[in-house]
DNA sequence: ATGCAAACTTAGGACCGACCAC
DNA sequence: GTGGTCGGTCCTAAGTTTGCAT
């Protein structure tokens, strides 16, 4: 049996009426029915200043209520559907494009399609010759045929007129007067009003993404073969609606159609059409705030704490396979092994030439790896170096059992390094073990328990009791970078790094002098009132004192802003927090330890997480 | 098995506007 | 006001997983 049930925990079922730092949630009564759970929740916070009062809003506890069965995901579902991207607009006659050192007018869609290459002319992406090379070639495709016989060769191509022009527009938009900004926002606001909301069984949702991706040149990342070619504009005829029978069926712009609606209640999905460079299927969604979203992401979790409750035994499972006489089975063994102590994704296999050249686990091939029977003091070291998911590099050396050690030699023997180190698995053959191991599970569940795990384990660890918030916020934020080095989750390192980190150390330079001079100024004030015990003397001496706390105040705190700037350079914590972090160990712990939630999640987050702040209690474990 | 389509989650970078120091 | 920084939002690419056809 599958161990989640939704109504069945009682973690979750003690948590109304409870007071919580910084969130009162006024709950009427608990209330079990099917149709609305509903309550307000005042969001502003003592931590929002500037007075920017948050409206209360009108709550819908989705996750007091049943669950659907099966696959159904809606009954009934009503949108306006995608806002599709504003047609070309051709650029002034002034700005010219210049071919071979002379004006050249341009046909309007060879003019658009040049525009997108001049607004990325300061980019890397231009210097790159596989990306000049496709958008060139699809450059000529919407070429007129005397266009085509002109324009022959991209660096002849004279597109800095243009780019310039692009940069000043964008410098006329910041520079725009107060009363367009306003204009221009407010029509946004009635656009996202439009548009952005979906009626979903009796309730107003938010859409994720409304807007139809606008053309382009493809921006793959890293060494993609397809970089620069073109992304075609999407028009109704492209797109599929998917809504409620019974529901106003969203008009297509004025003379044109939709490819086709369609009702089928047992996908989340509000709008798709097909996109032409991978001839991938997109989707027009819900945002994460949504119920079908929160539900899904509470099963995650639900699904990855359950793996908690048969993880020795999994453990022990795939240590005794790594002696198995079966290949096949020491590898699954190995790989399993990999993927849960370093938190790999699956890696399933890719079409050679069509993408970056990215591997996960089950894909990675001899030369990703050198075995080092000793290392830096340790014997058995596994080293790694491969790119993963976005290009992103993942470096590691781990030592490792002895038997995984002399398994991977094995794995290696008589191969090129190009060959595959598991040649004998894929990762549909893993996540079908896995899926006998346990109900739900599957190589992704293991990065995702062993990601909250650790968040928990390191929380335990590091939270201090007598701490003050700010300090309690780093032990958190070091919790939290625990987590995004396990899962390798890197970032560039923000410009101007270095000259940042020199700001806030000549900053925190000052500061303490200013502290030790104050701390100097404070002896002396208690000197005089102990000498001479007047009442003036005794009002300096605690102002002092006051001035004094201050200051160390503010000098800790920028401390630890500089050991978090450091320790963060090149490490992303969003993404954990976001997608693996089961959000109800950081409500507990915010409950547990009387910190505001505001000061982990943000407004948008909150939102994300509305189910695990009303739900969890203190003593929440994952 | 193998290939492929579909649907959903996860991911980093671009962009934008509020805020701050000067 | 100006210029820089920062956090939040937007954008869309790139993964995983499952189910179906061959």
């Amino acid at each position: 049996m599958f161990c989640f049930l939704f109504r069945g925990n009682n973690q979750m079922k003690m948590t109304q009426g409870r007071l919580f730092a910084g969130l009162i949630l006024h709950t009427k009564k608990k209330k079990k029915s099917k149709t609305a759970a509903k309550t307000t929740i005042p969001t502003s916070s003592p931590t929002t200043k500037k007075g920017a009062k948050e409206e209360p809003q009108e709550v819908w506890k989705w996750w007091e209520e049943e669950k659907a069965e099966g696959g159904v995901k809606w009954t009934f579902l009503e949108h306006k559907g995608p806002v599709f991207a504003p047609k070309y607009e051709p650029l002034p006659d002034e700005i010219k494009f210049y071919y071979d050192g002379k004006v050249m007018r341009l046909s309007e869609e060879t003019e658009e399609v040049a525009t997108f290459y001049a607004k990325m002319l300061d980019h890397d992406y231009t210097t790159k010759e596989v990306f000049n090379n496709n958008f060139f070639k699809d450059w000529r495709k919407v070429m007129t045929p005397e266009e085509k016989k002109k324009i022959k060769d991209l660096k002849k191509c004279n597109f800095r007129d243009m780019c310039e022009y692009f940069k000043q527009e964008s410098e006329k938009r910041k520079n725009r007067s107060k009363e367009e900004k306003l204009k221009l926002k407010e029509e946004n606001a009635a656009k996202q009003e439009e548009y952005g909301f979906c009626i979903m069984d009796g309730h107003r949702e938010k859409i994720g993404n409304f807007r139809i991706e606008p053309p382009s040149l493809f921006r793959g990342r890293g060494e993609h073969p397809k970089q620069g070619m073109l992304k075609r504009r999407v028009q109704p005829e492209d797109v599929i609606i998917n809504c409620s029978k019974d529901s106003k069926i969203p008009e297509p712009l004025k003379g044109h159609k939709w490819k086709k609606v369609q009702h089928d209640n047992e996908v989340t999905w509000l709008a798709s059409w097909t996109e032409n460079i991978q001839g991938q299927i997109k989707y027009m969604m819900l945002n994460p705030s949504s119920r079908l979203k929160g539900e899904m992401d509470w099963k995650k979790y639900e699904t990855a704490r359950c793996l908690h409750k048969c993880v020795d035994k999994i453990r022990a499972n795939y240590q005794e396979d790594w002696t198995s006489n079966e290949m096949r089975v020491r590898q699954r063994a190995v790989a399993m092994y990999l993927i849960d102590k370093l938190a790999l994704r699956a890696g399933n296999e890719k079409e050679e030439g069509e993408t970056a050249d990215t591997v996960g686990c089950c894909s990675l091939r001899v030369e990703h790896i050198s075995l080092h029977n000793e290392k830096d003091g340790k014997s058995n070291v596994v080293e790694f170096d491969f790119l993963g998911k976005d290009c992103i590099r993942y470096q590691n050396a781990v030592p490792v059992e002895e038997q995984v050690f002399k398994n991977l030699q094995m794995f290696m023997e008589n191969k090129a390094p190009g060959d595959d180190l598991f040649d004998r698995l894929n990762t549909t053959i893993l996540n079908k073990h896995l899926q006998e191991l346990m109900e739900g599970l599957t190589a992704k569940v293991i990065r995702t328990y062993n990601a909250s795990r650790t968040l928990q384990e390191q929380l335990d660890l590091m939270t201090n009791d007598d701490d003050a918030v700010p300090a309690k916020m780093l032990s958190y934020n070091r919790a939290n970078w625990a987590v995004a080095i396990l899962c390798n989750h890197q970032r560039a390192a923000p410009k101007n790094f270095s000259k940042q980190m020199e700001n806030l150390m000549s900053k925190i330079k000052d500061k303490r002098g200013q502290v030790k001079e104050a701390k100097k100024q404070l002896k002396e004030a208690k000197a005089a009132f102990k000498s001479e015990k007047t009442q003036k003397n005794k009002m300096v001496y605690e102002k002092k004192k006051m001035a004094y706390k201050r200051l160390e105040e503010q000098l800790t705190k920028l401390e630890v802003q500089a050991t978090n700037k450091e320790e963060n350079k090149e490490i992303a914590l969003g993404t954990s927090k976001l997608n693996y972090l089961d959000p109800r160990i950081s409500v507990a712990w915010c409950k547990k330890w009387e910190v505001p939630i505001e000061k982990v999640y943000n407004k948008t987050q909150r939102e994300k997480f509305r189910w695990a702040i009303d739900m969890a209690t203190a003593d929440f474990r994952f």
